[in-house]
DNA sequence: ATAGATGCTGTACCATGGTACGGAGTCAAG
DNA sequence: CTTGACTCCGTACCATGGTACAGCATCTAT
């Protein structure tokens, strides 16, 4: 099965300039041209294969995985390391875990002052007085 | 009390230009000049209440809110107006609530798979298994 | 009065994850 | 063989929150 760069795209739910964009990035590689008269490439031709990684970094990304560790993944994948993902995926469930805590503590401060600030509207309002130093 | 820029930024504890950027985007006010000689402005001059604006901004900001929002913020906050104040609030809260849902469904399936890959070193790592399609 | 520290403007650049476009080349169908 | 759709490359642009620098002007301390 060939592929063009607008089939690819399409099979994953990306815009053309979306694949070479990862291209530019290294998550996808160059694969082999068609047409290429010596200058300016040629046309690129992508395959099943191709097709199973753009949905992984999709998949990876709704994970919240950056594009670099989304490449760290793919090498790893390749090379079968499995501890070393395991080791990614330890980092980004502690990184998770510190922005869900302090978005947690954000949210209950706002929220505590959200309710004083409804609950009289007497002196300043004590959301904005927060803020103030 | 007259500042200049840099003393504004030090007392913030920021650089003197992310004043200049606070400034283009309308969050702290063109102060008066001294010494512009028609052309070219002149020496900002600011004072405590711009310190305070400052500080309020960074403090707005470690609230999670986004420099738009803050713009708002020290408009209602000049016009009092706090019913508009608890309506932001409002909907911070909610962006952060579906943000803290969404990162807590997954950092739970995150740790899953890895403790699913710690288990067992038969077959495929299920980490990338899980990204793959 | 003069050196050196700040300040001014405008513009370019950083990361992040793309999107858009111009001008040329190529491919498939009729 | 022509036409229209697709692809190529390079580059610029979007938002977000800044940072950096060049080339002057001004201010402050000596």
């Amino acid at each position: 099965m060939q592929l063009t760069i607008g089939k690819l795209a399409a099979a994953g739910g990306v815009g053309v300039e979306t694949i070479r964009y990862y291209q530019r990035r290294g998550l996808i590689d160059m694969p082999t041209r068609s047409g290429g008269d010596g200058v300016g490439g040629g046309i690129r031709r992508y395959d099943a294969d191709d097709v199973r990684r753009l949905k992984f970094i999709r998949s990876a990304q709704a994970a919240g995985f950056t594009l670099d560790e989304i490449a760290d993944l793919l090498e790893l994948e390749a090379s079968d390391d499995r501890v070393r993902v395991r080791a990614l995926a330890r980092q980004r469930i502690d990184a998770l875990d510190e922005k869900i805590a302090q978005m947690t503590e954000t949210r209950a401060a706002l929220a505590r002052l959200a309710d004083q600030c409804a609950a009289s509207d007497k002196g300043p309002c004590p959301i904005l007085a927060a803020f103030d130093p």
